[in-house]
DNA sequence: ATGGTATGTTCAATATTATGAACACTTCTA
DNA sequence: TAGAAGTGTTCATAATATTGAACATACCAT
């Protein structure tokens, strides 16, 4: 069975699945045994699995992502694929929500960045309901076209095309596109791994 | 556990796994020993996982998924949501395959219909390599834009605005996108199942 | 009919994953 | 400094997934 890119010695798992949960899990800034509360599995399983040690069963990896809370489809959209570009086209961006909140992300995995870029496209009365990502990062973004209610903490103001946000990602937060026409973002966010 | 639309009575399936494995195998007209031998599974493995006995692990799935092939991504890319649309808004068309050569599909899954209907975008450059998707149905569409360069078997044409194409999917086929601009096809395809 | 080949399913044995408790370590607070 | 509470890791055991062989059917050609 042939490997690129293995962290361990022991290899049962070969596609990076626990690389991916440990960063987003930290991404989430749950620890394992915070998960492991969530999704109702033990977090010995959480460190095996992060470790490489296992192979999760779909089931199980179901339950660990709805915790976090992310799709099964999004946790896998990370491809290997030749990192270390540095242009990349519009098309290239990868696409790691659908829906009525399209989320576009530059670059096609996070791993070895510290900064994450998204284009977000928010269809008419699209809401990202409120979220707490609760990383240390911070994050900010423009509005390119459109108009957003965006909602932190207490705040809450209407942005129309060039005005722009920035406040630390702990704090609670919430976007909805307002108006009949779709609403595009440029955002940025700093991670706290890496 | 809570689990809709569940078709067996043991469920150690919560997510419709089992369904979408086999949904896919019969879709690239592999039986269960045929796909056996492409993903080093045995026969019995894929069985038990699509009659949803056995909740495959990941590394598992990986295999059976490279050997039909599909991407992880693309497998789980299938989300429960409300079906039974009859309209879509060309936002809603679920991104089935990214990079330079990206799908976009009417409707969130084919499950319950005996149509796939797609939204084929090839960037300059883009080639679909030489494919048999060997199922009995049928496939066609009608280019929007640009120029592509279609195979089928001995034949070869190129195909600008207007043109369109029709065959049977079992005869080996290639798309090449040619020229500087990008090309969109709407195209149509029938499942051999349901 | 008869043999050959294909299909998907089932089952006991084996291999792997999931679990809960114990461990080693750090951080905070009194 | 001591204790409590947090972190991730490890390990035997229990639970589950995987395997290979046998089974039941269906289809086709002889």
């Amino acid at each position: 069975m042939f490997n690129i890119m293995n962290t361990s010695n022991t290899s049962p798992t070969d596609i990076k699945t626990g690389a991916r949960l440990r960063y987003l899990r930290e991404r989430a800034g749950l620890s394992q045994r915070a998960l492991s509360k969530r999704a109702n599995v033990p977090n010995s399983t959480i460190s095996l699995i992060e470790s490489g040690q296992t192979s999760p069963s779909v089931s199980s990896l179901k339950r660990l992502l709805d915790g976090i809370p992310i799709g099964m489809s999004e946790f896998f959209a990370f491809e290997p694929e030749p990192e270390h570009k540095v242009f990349f086209a519009a098309e290239e961006l990868t696409k790691i929500s659908g829906g009525k909140l399209s989320l576009r992300q530059v670059g096609g995995n996070l791993f070895g960045h510290s900064l994450q870029i998204l284009h977000e496209t928010y269809q008419p009365g699209a809401d990202t309901g409120l979220k707490a990502y609760q990383h240390d990062g911070e994050e900010g973004g423009i509005v390119v076209s459109g108009r957003v209610e965006v909602t932190v903490e207490e705040e809450r103001k209407i942005l129309g095309p060039g005005d722009a946000y920035l406040f630390n990602s702990n704090r609670p937060h919430r976007f909805k596109a307002v108006g009949a026409v779709e609403c595009i973002i440029i955002s940025a966010c700093t991670p706290p791994s890496f």
